[in-house]
DNA sequence: TGTCAATATAGAGGTATGTCGAAACAGGAG
DNA sequence: CTCCTGTTTCGACATACCTCTATATTGACA
């Protein structure tokens, strides 16, 4: 059984420096809760139709201003794109950013199986 | 077909606050391209057995107790855990952990579909 | 017991981050 | 053209973070 794909999967790589400053400013997008919060209201939207600012906003206690600034930083880590459309403007999810942490973070599944068997026997 | 475990994915849910802050503090420890690094070369090791830490302190051009320092944060975000064994202390990963990430990640099979439908249409 | 090697902790300094209010920008409506 | 609303940018401030040096702790060994 093959381990996964070319280039990633934590164990498999000794993850080299430029690609760990690229895939660290990602997880660092996502280590604030406003931010995990709005991605996932922006995810849960039908895929390709966004979400308006003027939804999210009022979800939080925090000024429009600093809404914005994190909905920018989630625009910058690749996470999110958006669009204006008329009056307001819309985010949608980049999947394919999302997709690349999830290639890293998982383990191939004959890891996984081993993990499970030096789980079971401590 | 399911869409995944019970709790988890991030367009299924809104995410709430605790939950939010929660997750996002394990992001942040990934937040950092030094930690990511660390965590890829203690997750490359043999399950179980676990990495020592004079085998890790050398391949950065840091100091040892910033490398402590980092290896304290990935054990706070619940990422590795560590035992000393005589002289040496060794750090082994958590995949429970980075598998919370995973399926938070992760889209349902039926959403991933649709997305590449909407892609390939667009 | 005393010494040495491996890690961890403490404290400090410089930089980055989260938040705000004020102001600028963009579009729609009168 | 002018006003109004939604959004972003700017400048400032408090806090958190990364790194260092110095020091403490832990265990091995003579």
């Amino acid at each position: 059984m093959r381990t996964g794909s070319c280039c990633t999967s934590l164990q498999s790589a000794p993850l080299g420096e430029d690609r760990a400053t690229e895939l660290a400013a990602v997880f660092k997008a996502l280590g604030d809760p406003v931010r995990l919060r709005l991605l996932s209201m922006i995810a849960a939207a039908e895929a390709g139709v966004g979400v308006c600012v003027c939804e999210l906003t009022p979800a939080f206690d925090l000024s429009q201003p600093t809404i914005s600034h994190h909905l920018k930083l989630l625009r910058q880590a690749g996470l999110v794109d958006s669009e204006r459309r008329g009056t307001w403007v819309y985010y949608w999810l980049v999947p394919e950013t999302t997709d690349k942490l999830t290639a890293l973070l998982s383990r191939p599944a004959s890891e996984w199986a081993r993990q499970h068997e030096e789980v079971a026997s401590s």
